[in-house]
DNA sequence: CGAAGCGTTGAGAGCCGTCAAACTACGTGG
DNA sequence: CCACGTAGTTTGACGGCTCTCAACGCTTCG
């Protein structure tokens, strides 16, 4: 890595974490990469070489099974991913793709590990890492169990619309077809919702959406913190 | 605690990681006590008290949604839950009640939170349980997401018969009901799920399952070590 | 201009949930 | 020991949600 790298790579959370003496050896052997989208970075299956960590861009995990494919999560940069098969050095159970040209870095897994086991401060930010995450998998998982493809979308637009200044008008930040697997539906299945979601005041032209009638979509998705809140 | 339980308690993996001079402040706050099939232990929402520890009998953790409910696992002797609540001190995500009477080991979270600070080997032992626990949520969100009920089910089937020695016969470990909320399916579904596996030669007679062709069921199955197997 | 990929729309089918009724198993109290 | 009530289980009927397949329009890019 370059000198001017470190700076970038330095207000990762993470890294930040490890004591000042240790950083170096956590970046000795990483890499700053750039990739074009489409690139598989992992797949299911592997032994867990480097941590991931999204610098730049946009990295969506998913899984396979028979010929059937679903999408976990969509991430974005300051968030890593395979972090529990890293520390326990077990088979990644997700696949990454890039979806837009993305700067990923990647820490060799041994030095996660070697840290780990000096570092109690590391150890304790792992930790916190790995409990957010655990809660974000169930809370995903609740999301799929108990509400119906039209909920999960209309939450989804609440959702989104609160983080993005709740201005009731945005732009989708990744392409239809990638939202309807973040939200476990096929493709055909959000255009429809989408359509459906017209007598909510939902109007939807390209990637554009605006929503004019906030309180009406919001009853629609009955916003749960414990399912809906990232730090909930 | 009376002084014969703390034997019982210091094999659970999780105290026992912690150093010998911390252990009594684990457990000086800590109760082990007996609840009748039915109660609720803990209800979603509420904030981190207690991290419990299944020591005897067997623990339904579910959630509910508007006027539904889902079960998110079943958990007997050994396993802990709402580590990540407890870690990170938010409110838990879901709730859990007893499905047969059990004894539960009740440590209250500020003493866990402050042995993690101070102990190095116990903050590593947390982590590890978070990241089997991580990976144990992605397996389920990966069967639900990917398999049908049917799958789900001879999956299940193939899977226990494995894990009690391979004998191709066995009971049931709850009633069908809670396998039905395991698998997340109505119990009628389940119902008539056992009614097809009849061409599979899986017999049923209450609780007592007979697989009389095991290939023929885990071919149905496919079975994924990276959905199914609990240690990977 | 043509190819490729995304998005939409229609048609059809299958999976799964709900409601209702009947049947069974089990535990309690008489 | 039996009667009864409760809870679990099964079965039927039905409907709705979601998937798949297919066709078509649109945009993008070579």
């Amino acid at each position: 890595m370059r000198p001017e790298e470190f700076d970038l790579v330095g207000s990762v959370s993470l890294i930040a974490a490890a004591a000042e003496e240790h950083r170096p050896q956590l970046l000795r052997g990483a890499f700053l990469q750039r990739f074009p989208a489409h690139v598989e970075l992992i797949r299911e299956g592997e032994p867990p070489d480097f941590l991931h960590i999204v610098v730049e861009g946009q990295v969506e995990l998913f899984s396979r099974y028979r010929d059937r494919e679903t999408t976990v999560g969509v991430l974005g940069p300051g968030s890593s991913f395979i972090l529990a098969a890293v520390v326990l050095d077990k088979p990644y159970l997700k696949s990454a793709r890039v979806l837009s040209s993305a700067r990923i870095l990647m820490v060799p897994s041994e030095a996660i590990r070697a840290i780990f086991d000096i570092d109690a401060g590391f150890a304790r930010a792992l930790t916190r890492e790995l409990a957010q995450a655990y809660r974000g998998v169930l809370k995903e998982l609740k999301n799929q169990k108990l509400r119906s493809s039209l909920e999960r979308t209309a939450a989804w637009l609440v959702r989104f619309n609160a983080e993005t200044g709740g201005l009731n008008q945005f732009d989708l930040p990744f392409d239809k077809k990638v939202l309807a697997g973040r939200l476990g539906i096929a493709p055909e299945v959000l255009s429809r919702t989408f359509v459906t979601l017209q007598s909510y005041r939902v109007r939807v032209a390209g990637r554009r959406i605006h929503i004019e009638d906030l309180a009406s979509l919001t009853k629609l998705a009955s916003p749960d913190n414990l399912i809906d809140d990232p730090l909930a």
